[in-house]
DNA sequence: ACCATATTGTTCCATTTGGAACAATATTGC
DNA sequence: GCAATATTGTTCCAAATGGAACAATATGGT
């Protein structure tokens, strides 16, 4: 927090700029990880987010139902709202707006009355696409301060976190 | 997306469980870095603002702004926008509710009168004591998985990261 | 000194959001 | 086999959210 020679500025000034050291806050907080993380998700998806929303008109949940639907060939409403910790009316909403726009599909489950199957289209995968590299590049920038070494070690350390955190809930 | 053997389990069955392993985007999709740390980011803290909302009736922004200001002595709005990232209003806003509230104070700035000066007040202090603990436990329940050595690089490949990234903007 | 531009914080308003209740279907316990 | 309970997806509605425009103040160029 403001650590520069006591002389310099004048005391108002001073103490202006101590307190105004906003990233102290990383180093000094009860939660340093957890406030770290929740900046650094910020950091990597809000501008993109703006970005999709400008261009294709799609909010977060909406690209977040594309991108799940991307990767996971099959998956029901509820595991959408599973992997994203979003409620289920969210995903409900996201999902009849994405139908309305061909991005995917769905079908009644024979084996079971209440849920639905969701698939993407060739239209849905299209455009996902076209957005994916908007967040490879933000990414890429985001951790263009590691080298390779340490990008290594973060994916280790991330997927042990993500993996014993996905048993049960979220 | 499906590499099991093609024999085993009937068919609908198998194609059912292989969309359904969940976890699997988090290995197999273009960004695995920002979407794990959103993933994470959610996990640490979701829980907690819907406690903080049920017991203390305080929205995230307006807790976001009250832990800012427990670790910082003096910040604008501008600053705390700054440093979550979220717009000017919604600051604006949760400065208001939590001036009502006795939280915090606002004096404006001599040197500056466009902006007023944000301090916590003793019972916002309380409060965040009060508070703090349950991000606490979650992060602590949420790092478990990891050893005193990987906790240790996770927390310098964080502040790596976030350091080089909170330059300039955010 | 003056005008153009930038910044801070606020208000307005349309959109997004998520909790709660609900209907339809499944599952469980007896 | 049937009632009680759980789960899925939807609708409703109140609240939160964020973009845009704004007034007040500050800054920079000439």
């Amino acid at each position: 927090m403001k650590l520069e020679p006591d002389n310099a500025p004048p005391p108002a000034a001073t103490e202006r700029a101590q307190s105004r050291d906003l990233t102290a806050i990383f180093e000094r907080n009860e939660v340093r990880d957890t406030f770290r993380i929740s900046f650094l998700a910020n950091l990597l998806v809000l501008p993109v987010y703006d970005e999709i929303k400008r261009e294709h008109d799609l909010s977060r949940g909406e690209y977040l139902l594309l991108f799940c639907l991307s990767h996971l060939a099959e998956l029901t409403a509820q595991d959408v709202a599973d992997m994203t910790g979003r409620p289920r009316n969210s995903i409900s909403r996201a999902v009849h707006r994405m139908l309305r726009d061909g991005y995917l599909t769905r079908s009644p489950d024979p084996d079971d009355g209440r849920q639905a199957i969701l698939r993407i289209t060739a239209k849905g995968r299209r455009l996902h696409t076209r957005i994916v590299p908007k967040f490879v590049a933000r990414e890429t920038a985001a951790l263009s301060a590691l080298n390779s070494d340490e990008r290594k070690a973060l994916d280790r350390l991330l997927a042990k976190l993500v993996l014993s955190n996905s048993d049960g809930h979220q």
